[in-house]
RNA sequence: GGUCCCAUCGUCUAGUGGUUAGGACGCUGGCCUCUCACGCCGGAAGCCGGGGUUCAACUCCCCGUGGGACUACCA
């Protein structure tokens, strides 16, 4: 029988969770669904100076959004300094690493003539053979092999091959007594049980550090799959200046999980030609072999059509429950039937969330406000007279439906030997104060007769102060 | 500078020695139509360069070039 699989996502908790850290996770989070494995969550704490609870709780909350859930953990990693101590002092002891007192300014100085001499800058062994016992403020360096290659099987990647003496004697335990990431990270993954590593390649160079700290560890070294960096527009490494990098800012923004979870995972894996992808396929298709190995450039324009998608297929009571948080409106009791209403019109054009809320506005508006140049085109003389037809016929209309409505309104253009949009038009402008809305028809189901005829009057005294003047 | 990684339309990608190089976003012409959106039909747009290997290279190898990452007592 196979060990099962187990993946995890390991942040700091130094800021919110962002684009890159996303699809790491969700690639974790894939990976151990789609082999029945467990994914775990670590909070990789150690800087103490630098991690807050604060971003624990937004990397938390993020995660949920998105539906990555996690079956073991939060682990907080500085609750296993005691662990990560004791590990260093059996390298210690075994010789393999060693207490240095060389200064950080020392450290600095050094490695400035040696790249002003054209050397490594890599530390120069110093404290080495001093055999130092533990004083404050020192530090401990693992013993790096001086010679010989580490070989990594990445499962992106493939094989690739690092000569031991371009690695230098990296510091494992900081003069704060806490762990320096690359140890912690080794004992704690090995400890967890992690079978696969998936993490961004720009742990690549990390990791045969990593795998010798393993083999003198004497722990099972795990599988990686370090997966390409996301881009912004200039192809440098995506940040803040590209735009929103948050999880969260795009949830705020109006985005729906699905498609920011679609996106991303189209962002260097694919299945053939296929683009929408359900939860249910994504957790039985997904795999490491068919992630690319070059690295890919944000594109908002695509996430915004995956957006929309999205929103075009969620069931009404699904949408309510996504716009209440952004829009006061919707959860307010009194106007729910008026929301939903709205919600259904805008539904089909919207691309985000926000879109949508900005595109109601002008159904809740007392007065409409006529766009000036949308006003001079079809209020006219012209069109009164079919708005004033419309204010006539409307309150006898038996069935005040989206086909009873069209239905009507097409006869009556029949009648006066004018076209459908010769009264869509003006009817639009009178209702929304615009050229572009949803449906006319479905606009005036949503609005309610009583409202549709207050507005459709109101145009009408507009038109006639205005082209009197 | 050193080490490592990467390279198909503007972007995301399919492709695993023989294809008219496919799809998607965006752009664009048209259809549908009460406007918009959706949808449908069509178009422009790509194998970084040079050497090999081979009957045959987008595909394999080498060298360039370009881009990226790492080079911390951050993770």
């Amino acid at each position: 029988m196979n060990t099962p699989i187990k993946t995890r996502f390991a942040p700091s908790p130094t800021g919110y969770l962002h684009i890159g850290g996303a699809r790491t996770a969700l690639f974790n989070w894939l990976f151990a669904r789609r082999h029945g494995g467990i994914f775990l969550l670590r909070i990789e704490d150690t800087d103490q100076i630098r991690s807050t609870e604060e971003s624990t709780q937004a990397i938390l909350d993020a995660m949920t959004w998105l539906g990555l859930t996690w079956d073991e953990g939060p682990f907080f990693q500085a609750e296993r300094v005691g662990i990560h101590r004791q590990m260093v002092e059996k390298l210690v002891d075994e010789g393999k690493a060693y207490w240095c007192t060389c200064t950080q300014d020392e450290l600095e100085a050094k490695r400035k003539t040696a790249l002003a001499e054209g050397r490594k800058p890599k530390y120069d062994g110093t404290c080495r053979e001093r055999h130092l016992s533990p004083t404050p403020g020192a530090v401990v360096r693992f013993r790096c092999p001086d010679g010989g290659t580490t070989r990594m099987q990445d499962l992106i990647k493939g094989n690739i091959l690092f000569q031991n003496e371009e690695l230098d004697d990296l510091i494992i335990q900081r003069a704060d007594g806490y762990p320096t990431y690359n140890f912690a990270v080794v004992i704690d993954d090995a400890q967890m049980g992690i079978t696969h590593v998936i993490r961004g390649d720009d742990h690549v160079n990390n990791t045969p550090r990593q795998i010798l700290l393993y083999e003198a560890l004497g722990f099972p070294v795990p599988f990686f799959a370090h997966v390409p960096m996301i881009l912004g527009s200039d192809k440098a490494r995506l940040s803040k200046r590209h735009g929103a990098t948050s999880v969260m800012a795009y949830r705020d923004m109006g985005y729906l999980p699905e498609a920011l979870v679609n996106y991303l995972v189209r962002l260097g894996w694919s299945h053939g030609d296929q683009e929408i992808f359900t939860g249910d396929e994504l957790t039985s298709l997904f795999d490491l072999d068919a992630v690319g190995k070059s690295p890919a450039v944000f594109n908002p324009e695509k996430l915004l059509w995956l957006n929309q998608h999205y929103i075009r297929s969620y069931p009404a009571d699904r949408l309510m429950e996504a716009l209440q948080p952004l829009w006061p409106a919707a959860s307010e009791p009194s106007q729910e039937a008026l929301v939903r209403g709205v919600a259904r019109d805008l539904q089909s054009r919207s691309r985000t969330l926000l879109e949508l809320i900005d595109g109601a506005a002008f159904y809740f508006a007392d007065e409409v406000a006529y766009d000036p140049k949308a006003a001079e085109k079809f209020l006219t003389q012209v069109s009164a007279v079919l708005l004033e037809a419309v204010l006539e016929g409307l309150p006898h209309l038996m069935d005040y439906s989206k086909e009873g409505i069209e239905a009507f309104l097409r006869a009556l253009a029949e009648s006066r030997q004018a076209k459908l949009k010769d009264i869509a038009q003006p009817l639009r402008v009178a209702l929304t104060g615009k050229t572009v809305s949803p449906g006319i028809d479905e606009v005036m189901v949503t609005l309610g007769r009583e409202r549709t005829l207050d507005r459709i009057s109101r145009a009408l005294s507009f038109l006639r102060s205005t082209s009197s003047a």
